[in-house]
DNA sequence: TCCGACAGCTCCAGG
DNA sequence: AGCTGTCGGA
């Protein structure tokens, strides 16, 4: 280690805590830090200073985030103190990105090849209900959705389907979730596909099974940071400890009382045995805070004081008192909108900037009365998250389009679009294509492509199928040779969808149109297709950039780690927040993260945060009354101050809630982790070449491209066959999978072998 | 095959 | 309330 000696400007800037941080650069260091303490600041500052001074280049650094937003505010950070002599950081990013960097290298060590697809949730649970059909299992009863919740957590845990215990084999359809857990992965590896958490269960499993892919990594990341230590989950928790275990040059930030993800896995327990796992850690706490005035911070300190298991910390400050935190009660939610409304206008006109005033909500419905009023107003805003650009219907029919061509194994892509815009082709098309396309082991497309040389299908669907295929051949090929943005735009518009849109007069097609416009405009950064449809499963999200002046509304979830001057919190109600679901299940531990995030959302606030209940709001379309929330009860009086415009009022709520009993008994179970090693994968030997590679197969007076299947060996001409629509007949000729056959009853046809049985 | 009516479910949080 | 999936009729 070499301590400069003129130490730049930046470090001066930092405390002597954060300075420790920036300095110690080996060994395994801990950083706990309060919310507003300056992590960011001090893990960008230790990031240059660890590039300025030599000890390694951008290239050997990982450095791992839990959000898009977070990476790339770092990135930014990081060019800001180092200029931009350096090129980006290759493996800065979220667990997400950088595991699917990894696995486009290492596919094949997981049967994958390395253009695989990446699902999103809703193509998982539609493949999850096929599964659930194909097994006969009764889909009221067993849930795809549950399944779905159970293989995401199972994977969370670092378990593949041989790992699971009979008690989680039992958690679904009677003790059959092994087999569909293993189906499942099964039919992926079939789609070269995907889901969210394989990328990071397969990262796991070729770490654990190669010992040289790890040692290369090992060898590679001199340095490994961590942010939000405190969210990992056990699955990310292993996959850092075999990259940081040879060198131990770890550096993980936290704070356990932002532990707010536990519902995805994360397990507050990995921040507390750090020390175990690397002895000899340095512990480093950030607690001066920059962010917020006493007040708000002595509030949210009282807070989270209800907590019982917490490593501790006491965070303080510099900056002058500031004001109370308020709480307004008022009648119902129109009116809650309304009044968030008005206060923001009073602070537009007091000259605030309305980049600095967020309003978090606890879950995404309640954003919909904001919008409504500021819509009304004609106020900016802008909402995070929610309904992400790409969950738009139109833009998952272009992505559909676009991962077809790029990846024709994909057929979920492939149904989703294939009489999209209408073309005729319904259930029963998909039917046999389906059939065919299990009985020969092909993706849907071929299948599809196979079927349009026989009489298996009516003559019209045939033909459109035919022309379809012959279309993906084309766009294939031209994949090659023009931009992703050229190539989508000569698809939209070659398929009739822009038609389709600008046929429907109703008032959202304008929108879709749009949306599509955006989405061509967006795919101009990328050079090809792959990296494009990477980029928009893991990265994409909806704050577009624009430079109006907008406030800013989202999850208190989708805030940990912003800041703003006016925070508004709306819907501090019993059932919503704490949400009724947390108070239903999860006891208490469950109650306490939902105090955690309300701890994290009260330290948003810089300045002024606001809180605000209403006694009645619109549950699943019924009018329904409710009382404050609990967490309103626990803040400090000395820090708060009580507005309402009701008659009796919050504080009489208040004395109201403190009547009640807490039905909190019982505290959260635990299940014991295991996770081992599995055996050999096995490769999925892929089925009669198809590959995404045109290959010139046109035959005169056929569809534009036929499909090499190899024969059943069981029939020769001459073979008395049956058919299940066309009875009986003799197969006339051969040729790859086609047969010829004579029907004693429906004349001759060209059928697929696989159609037919010996007779 | 397509379209509209109706029934049933949901709304906790992210990559 | 609003969305999705299912069912019956053109």
């Amino acid at each position: 280690m070499t301590p400069p000696e003129a130490a730049p400007a930046w470090l001066d800037g930092l405390n002597p805590p954060q300075k420790e941080a920036v300095l110690t650069t080996d060994g395994p260091v801990l950083m706990l830090a309060g919310a507003g303490t300056g992590k960011t600041a001090a893990l960008t500052a230790r990031l240059a200073y660890l590039i300025r001074s030599r000890q390694a280049w951008p290239s050997e650094i990982l450095c791992v985030t839990f959000t898009n937003k977070a990476a790339r505010e770092m990135r930014h950070r990081v060019g800001q103190l180092i200029g931009e002599a350096v090129e980006g950081m290759p493996w800065l990013g979220t667990f997400h990105s950088i595991c699917a960097k990894m696995l486009r290298r290492h596919a094949e060590l997981v049967g994958l090849e390395s253009n695989y697809t990446i699902i999103d949730p809703d193509d998982q649970q539609r493949l999850l209900k096929q599964l659930i059909a194909d097994q006969k299992l009764d889909e009221k009863r067993w849930p795809a959705r549950q399944l779905a919740g159970l293989i995401d957590r199972w994977k969370n845990r670092g378990l593949n389907p041989e790992d699971l215990d009979r008690l989680e084999n039992e958690s679904y359809a009677n003790g059959r979730g092994q087999e569909m857990y293993r189906l499942y992965q099964d039919r992926l590896k079939s789609l070269n596909a995907c889901d969210f958490g394989d990328l990071l269960l397969h990262m796991l499993n070729i770490f654990r099974r190669d010992r040289s892919v790890l040692a290369q990594y090992q060898q590679r990341f001199k340095y490994v940071m961590v942010d939000e230590y405190q969210d990992t989950n056990a699955v990310q928790y292993l996959w850092l400890r075999l990259l940081a275990q040879e060198r131990k040059n770890i550096c993980v930030v936290g704070d356990d009382d932002q532990s707010i993800y536990s519902w995805r896995g994360a397990e507050v327990a990995n921040i507390l045995r750090f020390e175990k796992d690397f002895p000899g850690a340095k512990v480093i706490r950030l607690e001066q805070n920059y962010r917020s005035t006493p007040q708000i911070l002595a509030a949210a300190s009282g807070l989270i004081a209800a907590n019982s298991e917490r490593l501790g910390k006491t965070l303080w400050t510099e900056l002058p008192e500031g004001q109370k935190l308020r709480i307004v009660g008022v009648w119902d939610a129109p009116e809650e909108a309304r009044r968030v409304g008005e206060e923001i206008e009073r602070l537009e006109r007091e000259g605030a900037p309305l980049e600095q005033v967020a309003i978090l909500v606890r879950a995404q419905y309640q954003t919909r009365e904001f919008e409504d009023r500021f819509i009304q107003i004609g106020l900016n805003y802008r909402i995070v998250g929610g309904f992400r650009f790409y969950e738009r219907a139109e833009i998952r029919d272009a992505l559909a389009y676009l991962r077809v061509i790029a990846q024709p194994q994909d057929d979920l892509a492939f149904e989703r679009i294939y009489n999209q815009p209408k073309r005729g082709l319904g259930a029963k098309t998909l039917e046999k294509m389906h059939a065919h396309a299990r009985r020969q082991g092909l993706p849907l497309a071929a299948a599809a492509l196979d079927l349009a040389d026989t009489d298996e299908l009516p003559a019209r669907a045939r033909g459109t199928i035919g022309a379809l295929m012959g279309d993906f051949l084309r766009w294939r090929e031209m994949a090659e040779k023009v931009t992703p943005s050229e190539l989508l735009r000569t698809v939209l518009e070659e398929t009739g969808y822009d038609a389709m849109l600008k046929a429907d007069r109703s008032t959202e097609s304008a929108g879709r149109a749009e949306n599509l416009v955006e989405l061509a405009r967006a795919m101009e950064e990328y050079e090809t297709l792959g990296d494009f449809l990477e980029h928009v499963s893991l990265v994409m999200d909806n704050d577009a950039a624009d430079d109006e002046e907008k406030i800013t509304i989202m999850t208190m979830h989708a805030a940990k780690g912003l800041e703003f001057d006016h925070v508004f919190l709306p819907g501090w109600e019993e059932g919503v927040f704490p949400s009724q679901r947390s108070l239903d299940e999860g006891g208490l531990a469950s109650l306490e993260e939902e105090r955690r995030l309300a701890y994290v959302a009260i330290t948003r606030a810089r300045r002024r945060c606001t809180i605000f209940h209403a006694a009645n709001r619109r549950i699943y379309g019924q009018w329904t009354s409710s009382i404050p929330s609990r967490f309103i009860e626990e803040l400090p009086d000395e820090h708060v101050e009580v507005e309402s415009t009701m008659s009796g009022g919050a504080s009489l709520w208040r004395a109201n809630w403190s009547e009640q009993e807490d039905p909190f008994a019982h505290v959260s179970r635990d299940r014991p982790e295991r996770a081992r090693s599995r055996g050999p994968g096995w490769q999925r030997a892929l089925s009669t070449g198809y590959d995404s590679t045109p290959k010139r197969l046109k035959e005169p007076g056929r569809s534009a491209a036929s499909f090499a299947a190899k024969p059943r060996g069981d029939i020769a001409i001459g073979a008395r066959v049956f058919h299940d629509k066309f009875g009986y007949g003799t197969v006339t000729d051969q040729e790859g999978n086609k047969l010829e056959i004579e029907f004693e009853n429906s004349g001759t046809k060209r059928v697929i072998d696989s159609f037919v049985k010996l007779a």
